[in-house]
DNA sequence: GGTGATAAGATGGTATACCATAATACCGAA
DNA sequence: TTCGGTATTATGGTATACCATCTTATCACC
């Protein structure tokens, strides 16, 4: 693994993690003392950053956290309920035993990550449970697109789920989308997987609204 | 304007223009003559790309123009597909007057382009008259989304239009779109984006199963 | 004549030096 | 005291030098 990958996935989780606020500068000279690195890598992972769109860059400014509001938000939960709805129902139509199996360890897991509250393992459970969806239904590049928004709004879904583990209805909602698939049944699918994103949605505009209101005042 | 973005966008115009094939290797210190910029440069285009995907780096190897497959071109189409569809029924409820004028005049230059043959003329338009119904549904994300798969699948479309421009069906369906747009009807809209849509994949598959085959021989 | 090892060249990875520009702070004059 | 200008510094943009590694070609030995 080069460097770069390496200062790439230390700053993507600093920056998800919430480490960077959105709108800090990120200074480059700093940033190589942090992460170790020269200059040309931290650069390099700029520029990959900002195809990302994790990262923007201000003409004669330099880069900064990318922004966000909830106009963007909402229209990357609107992608996302598109590209998850068509997932879950391929997923749901081609599942065999073996990938039932395969999505019913990831539900455990998730269980456990729910029950624990850790909300970095919760994070984790969830992804693998969306990206095995993908995997099963064959749509890697729709699993891509979704990886790097759900990127853009990284700090949002933490955020989101922090708040669900408490009332745990998140969980319901996830086993509904696995029991339709391990069923078979596309259009169950497709309507849990919808209303659990519809719901994820709600909160998320609830806790980004709050934040705005605090901030300005 | 930077050198990089300079650099960046000749790179990329040349990647889907076909001038570089695909699979080539970007060896950097020629790309550096070529483009008459450092290596620095070059390095920090070619991570940017290849987070576009339209790049991809071998280890040990260094960058290749990104391997196109039937397999994933089909699943572009399909994410475009939703998109795309969901854009132009969008933009056929909220389409005010403005919009509407805005989308005639995107059309006419379609028209001429096509008429004209020239391929690039086409693109251009074809374009143009996909942002402006992004642009009018106020689905800017998307619209990065599907621009940034275009990209991957350039070589394909520039082909595509190049065949399509012959029998002239192709216009025919466009104009289509905008009538439904331009009646303020959703379902129409959807409709007819969507038979575009597949039709455009289907020429897509001929040509690049075609083109496999005879590369194989 | 074939196979393997070694050396040379090419290429990517990394670090650093230099330059241009924009922001800021300080000083002087009104 | 305030406004404006100049100088300094911080920062990003660009270029280049150096190093490690992988590939390939040639030569020697089997």
């Amino acid at each position: 693994m080069t460097l770069r990958d390496m200062a790439l996935e230390k700053m993507r989780a600093a920056i998800i993690a919430g480490h960077f606020q959105s709108g800090d500068r990120l200074v480059e000279r700093p940033l190589c003392d942090q992460l170790g690195v020269s200059r040309s890598v931290v650069r390099e992972t700029i520029r990959y950053l900002e195809a990302e769109g994790l990262v923007e860059i201000l003409p004669n400014k330099g880069p900064i956290v990318a922004k966000l509001d909830w106009e963007n938000a909402q229209q990357i939960y609107e992608i996302r309920m598109l590209l998850e709805t068509s997932a879950a129902q391929k997923c749901a139509e081609l599942a065999k035993d073996g990938d039932k199996k395969k999505l019913g360890k990831a539900l455990a897991q998730l269980k456990l990550a729910y029950s624990s509250g850790e909300t970095n393992d919760l994070f984790e459970a969830t992804t693998l449970f969306y990206q095995y969806i993908f995997e099963i239904s064959g749509q890697n590049v729709a699993w891509e697109v979704v990886q790097r928004l759900n990127g853009r709004i990284s700090r949002l879904r933490a955020m989101t789920l922090g708040t669900r583990d408490r009332h745990d209805a998140g969980y319901k909602r996830i086993e509904k989308i696995f029991s339709a698939i391990d069923t078979n049944d596309p259009q169950a699918a497709a309507a849990a997987i919808q209303l659990h994103l519809t719901e994820a949605a709600n909160i998320a505009k609830t806790l980004l609204t709050a934040e705005l209101s605090k901030s300005e005042k």
